[in-house]
DNA sequence: ATTAGTTGTCATAAT
DNA sequence: GGATTATGACAACTA
């Protein structure tokens, strides 16, 4: 629960953030044009920009005024233009992803149409078949570059057309590279499920020949290519053809040779060189990742993901790896709050992780109207928005500006951007806040249950448990408690936790769903021990043969030979030898205080005398005349029973609150190991997006003069941003004295 | 023979 | 206050 809590604060908070982004952005892009009504409309505006087709509109606007521009200076109005389809670009990442992911989309029907292998479906077999022949570098490069390669290979595999040819050794060495890029890309997900599923598949398809096509892609093409490395060929896809395409595309791209090393350089390159990024932040995402390693094992394929995926590099690389974290926007969006937490819980987190190795694909343009919507109500809550303005104001804030301009922008989106992040960072880590929890909680509880219903969530799974086990454990409940525990601890295992929440999202989390669960499933003979401690309850003593067989030999003192006889070997087997062993193994069955009160000629069961209520139990022994040592030893017999019951019940009871313990921990830790990584994944793009406000800034104050056509000096001036959507261009002096003014304002409200 | 896990029992506290 | 339950500790048993 409380994780939840923490994911749907932050999630919101996460929201805010961008919605400071995006207004800061609609504003400069407004400024930038003079004059654009409908952001302004949008950021100042109330509910209307909730609706989508408000969205629409302004981005009609938008595009119509791009369409008919009027009579402007043209230098002017061009180089506006251009910025602002530049600061659109920033929420339009996901547009080119868009078109990745169409590509995607289409190349998986193809493979499986085929019955032969999509791209995706190589897998790590393949890469590894690659590897001998491209070579050991691969291997270790492969993981670290993934996510680059991965990036440039969705360009340059959206871009290339199919080509049908012959190969060349080069061309073969090519395909093998890009295929296994293309791997990374389409299956990097996939290749766990498919390691974790291959022998059942493998199995599958030698009971059910070519049943399916999937299974014949995912078995068929996986053995053709462990065979042989031109498998490609052989499952005679699309794929041999597309290739060669490639690779003339990549050619033409990289003039470097078919060394798998030289192009994996030549495609990491762009990335690691091009990126004006600094790498401080990138160390902070490796100190981060390196945290996350070591407190989750899960984490270490998203996080490899994550680190490599968008290294900010060239342009379209930097545009592009945004994309990645429009997710976000979606997930964090109103569609979180109606979906339900749990599931969306990690839908929030697996879309961006898992999208953006994967081209940060499929799942985009399904959701890219819902992202708009988002984005949409994005705009309109700006209440939030000017939440950042003020901000903003601070300008001149001490924060990284530009090496050539000190940066207003720069100081803004440091100083709020991060201060927000940190404020949440500190609701996050310090509990929550007691306003947002009581909130939230209801959502919450709703969420989980919807998500425990439709989707397994983690925590719902473990909140759920936990309550119900803790609350109910009791005798009369253990079964059902430990019935429902074991399932979920098999759902776990099995489809476990699925945080992937929406359907579309797969892939990473459900790897590390998978290892998890394996986690998971090392409890298992806890839970058998649970399970059989359950079923002693008392209320189902009865049912059980075991301890039926106690009861009914407990009779032995009315008639033990025929209960016997009843019980076991039918009279067949009745043989003097076999009626001694059998009489030997009902005293070996039979307990210790059975054998007393047998010896005491106690003339009831001892599953009378320990079961019965008081006041029964009292009428039985008024029935007899019994000694002093007999009662004594009936008393005795009904304390150890009871007791015996009770310790049971009692261990039961704490195994099952150690089990869910356990399943909280992992819960807890997941959910930090999904938070840091949506840190980081908001530390990169906060990142960028203010790198581009950055560059856009100083384009924009570049291009300012004077009376006398002078360019202002960025030492003396500086631009500003109104909250109500104006910029001015101020002194600096006086630019730094409402910053500071400024600053303190929102901290008081914080306060 | 050692060991870890399981189960029963006792003592005691809590209900 | 007695009965019942819960639980820690110990010992016996088992694999």
């Amino acid at each position: 629960m409380l994780s939840l809590k923490k994911y749907l604060t932050e999630g919101l908070l996460q929201f805010t953030i961008l919605l400071s982004l995006i207004g800061v952005r609609v504003d400069v892009d407004t400024y930038l044009t003079s004059q654009l009504p409908p952001l302004r409309e949008i950021i100042l505006g109330p509910s209307s920009a909730y609706t989508q087709t408000q969205f629409h509109n302004l981005r009609n606007t938008l595009d119509g005024y791009g369409v008919h521009p009027k009579s402007i200076d043209l230098d002017n109005y061009f180089t506006a233009r251009r910025l602002l389809s530049q600061v659109r670009a920033l929420d339009r990442f996901q547009v080119p992803t868009t078109e990745v992911n169409a590509w995607l989309v289409h190349r998986d029907p193809e493979g499986s149409v085929s019955g032969s292998q999509p791209s995706s479906g190589l897998t790590l077999e393949s890469s590894s078949g690659l590897q001998d022949v491209t070579g050991p570098d691969n291997g270790v490069r492969e993981s670290e570059t993934e996510q680059g390669f991965s990036e440039d290979l969705e360009d340059l595999g959206a871009v290339a057309p199919p080509v049908s040819g012959d190969l060349t050794k080069e061309d073969i060495d090519l395909i093998d590279i890009l295929w296994r890029q293309d791997i990374d890309l389409g299956a990097g997900r996939e290749t766990f499920d498919y390691s974790h599923r291959q022998k059942e598949q493998d199995v599958d398809k030698e009971l059910q020949d070519g049943a399916e096509q999937d299974d014949t892609w995912s078995g068929e093409g996986a053995e053709a290519l462990a065979r042989n490395l031109l498998v490609d060929g052989e499952t005679g896809e699309s794929f041999p053809a597309q290739f060669p395409a490639d690779i003339s595309s990549i050619t033409e791209a990289v003039p470097s040779e078919s060394e798998p090393p030289g192009l994996q350089n030549n495609l990491l390159s762009p990335l690691l060189t091009g990126t004006d990024s600094p790498f401080d932040l990138e160390q902070q995402w490796q100190d981060l990742m390196s945290i996350m390693e070591m407190q989750a094992m899960e984490v270490n394929t998203s996080t490899n993901e994550i680190l490599y995926s968008a290294p900010p590099g060239d342009p379209l690389s930097t545009n592009y790896s945004l994309a990645p974290n429009t997710p976000i926007n979606q997930n964090v969006s109103l569609h979180q709050a109606s979906l339900g937490g749990c599931s969306q819980d990690f839908s929030l987190f697996s879309p961006e992780v898992e999208s953006l190795p994967v081209a940060s694909s499929s799942t985009l343009l399904p959701l890219v109207p819902s992202n708009s919507t988002s984005l949409n109500s994005t705009f309109g809550s700006t209440n939030l928005a000017g939440l950042f303005f003020p901000p903003q104001l601070n300008g001149t804030a001490n924060d990284t500006a530009g090496p050539e301009l000190p940066d207003p922008l720069g100081g803004l989106l440091d100083e709020a951007m991060l201060d927000e992040i940190s404020l949440m960072d500190l609701a996050i880590e310090e509990g929550f806040n007691p306003v947002q929890a009581s909130q939230l909680e209801e959502e919450f509880d709703s969420d989980s249950g919807l998500s425990l219903d439709s989707s397994h969530s983690p925590s719902s799974l473990s909140s759920s448990e936990g309550s119900s086990s803790s609350s109910s454990s009791s005798s009369s409940s253990s079964s059902s408690s430990s019935s429902s525990s074991s399932s979920s601890s098999s759902s776990s295992a099995s489809s476990s936790f699925s945080e992937e929440g929406a359907v579309g999202y797969s892939s990473d989390s459900e790897t590390l769903d998978l290892e998890e669960a394996e986690g998971a499933v090392g409890y298992q003979p806890e839970y058998s021990k649970f399970c059989r401690m359950s079923y002693q309850d008392p209320s189902q003593l009865s049912c059980l043969p075991y301890l039926e067989h106690v009861g009914h030999n407990h009779t032995y003192n009315m008639a033990p030979s025929a209960l016997d006889s009843a019980d076991l070997p039918p009279p067949s087997a009745l043989k003097k030898g076999s009626k001694e062993k059998q009489a030997d193994f009902l005293d070996k069955q039979m307990s210790r205080d059975e054998h007393r009160a047998r010896a005491m000629k106690i003339p009831f069961t001892n599953d009378k005398i320990i079961n019965l209520p008081v006041e029964e139990f009292n009428e039985l022994l008024s029935k007899y005349q019994l000694s002093e040592a007999q009662l004594s030893l009936i008393r005795d017999i009904r304390r150890r029973g009871k007791n015996k019951m009770a310790a049971q019940n009692c261990r039961k009871r704490k195994l099952d609150t150690i089990l869910n313990l356990e399943r909280d921990v992992e819960d807890l830790q997941r959910d930090k190991a999904r938070l840091l990584r949506e840190k980081v994944e908001f530390l990169r793009s906060l990142r960028q997006m203010k790198q581009k406000v950055q560059s856009l800034y100083q384009e924009v104050f570049g291009r300012l003069r004077d009376e006398n056509g002078r360019p202002y000096s960025p030492s003396q001036y500086a631009l500003q941003y109104a909250g109500d959507g104006s910029v001015l261009l101020i002194p600096r002096t006086l630019a730094d004295q409402q910053a500071r003014r400024q600053e303190r304002k929102p901290k008081d409200r914080r306060k």
